[in-house]
DNA sequence: GGTAGCGGCGGGCAAATTTCCCGTCTGTGA
DNA sequence: TCACAGACGGGAAATTTGCCCGCCGCTACC
């Protein structure tokens, strides 16, 4: 089988380096470019056409869900897979929705990570255990499922909306209007059911969308 | 020694009688009324007298703070002390500012209970090891002490707020205009430094104003 | 027994934001 | 081709915010 070269997205340089080497031990993997920002990850993406972008989501302003729908735009057939520290069944639910073919939590075992872009390679749809058993749970019924409700834009500027950034930086990350940013946010509180942002925060905590680890910080 | 009589002030009924049978047993001790609220106990008051109010002041709507502020008004005697769920100093300081006593959290051994109610007969002020040693290292000069800034009427504004009522609702548990309380909204975001509600949210997570299992509920 | 200061209360008012509703544009799937 | 959904943002009314002010009652200090 020919080898399956990859880009590497994530704004941590030490992540970058220490999953570069877990995967150039694959002897059918290559490690072809990485990135540290959805932009650098479009541009190298363009430059270097890899079969698979193995991409973190959660990185600062620009996120990779905005990445993953500009690649899919330029390249339809790009294939992605998102490698996220999140657990919440909501992020995986946007990734696909956005075009990832793949969502692999960062504390699944490396092994699964090596068997999800030979996957993702086959294009085949594949999700790490976690994510795929909570993902089912969901389908019960759950709370939850009102986050599911919102668009990958809208989610994405939930999520900005959670670091408390004002409307005109979101506006500036996303290169749109505040007015578009506040209409947004308008809507998100509606589908969500909430009238306040205080109610909007502690839902988001329930939700587990907002990190309580970055919460509380060193404060104790 | 006489009997000193004791009102007891909890909205769980369940804890009052439990408590009411912890007190009963020490024989110095006489539990001569209890109260579910902070109108009721300021009603209790004044028809029994009671040496010592023990009070928790986590009570839906009505505070404990304002019915300690009420009952001191009524008669500036008043022994008053606040046995709460909450470990952070600064409910501690602004129950003491309030007019209280006495600060034991529910967590203190129940020895420390008769202690401090016996203290607090003698008008002593009794502060539980805890909260002590947290409100001593906050003198060190923490972040925490922002929220030494608020007033006690502040402070009460800002835990409505939190559980996400809206200016209307809290005008009408307070018995002031709307007006007042948006005002307050304004004065408790600038001495915290924030400038939207999520950011003050976030904060009060971390100040740990709000209670982290009250969110988390049972929703896992 | 002034009087100075603080806290609670709330009016005023300009500026900003929110809340809706609307239309345009683009991509997608039947 | 046509319907439909989503992203974007304008318009306008309603509401809130940000900041100011003044009033009242209490405490403290001289």
């Amino acid at each position: 089988m020919a080898n399956i070269s990859v880009l590497l997205v994530d704004d941590h340089a030490i992540v970058r380096e220490g999953y570069r080497a877990l995967l150039q031990k694959q002897a059918n993997l290559e490690v072809v470019a990485d990135a540290h920002d959805g932009h650098d990850a479009y541009m190298q993406y363009k430059a270097f056409q890899p079969d698979v972008v193995v991409m973190d989501i959660s990185m600062p302003g620009q996120s990779g869900l905005e990445a993953i729908s500009r690649i899919r735009q330029y390249d339809s057939q790009a294939r992605i897979l998102v490698f996220s520290m999140h657990q919440n069944p909501s992020y995986a639910l946007q990734a696909t929705r956005a075009g990832a073919l793949g969502y692999i939590t960062k504390s699944s075992d490396p092994s699964l990570l090596i068997r999800a872009i030979v996957e993702v390679m086959d294009n085949k749809l594949s999700l790490s255990p976690d994510i795929a058993q909570a993902l089912a749970l969901e389908k019960l019924g759950h709370e939850q499922t009102r986050l599911d409700d919102l668009t990958v834009r809208e989610f994405e500027i939930l999520r900005l909306l959670l670091e408390a950034k004002s409307n005109q930086e979101i506006a500036d990350i996303l290169n749109i209007s505040p007015k578009t940013v506040s209409n947004s946010h308008y809507i998100i509180k509606r589908k969500l059911d909430v009238s306040s942002d205080i109610e909007l925060t502690r839902l988001a905590i329930r939700m587990k969308l907002l990190n309580l680890r970055d919460l509380i910080d060193e404060t104790e």
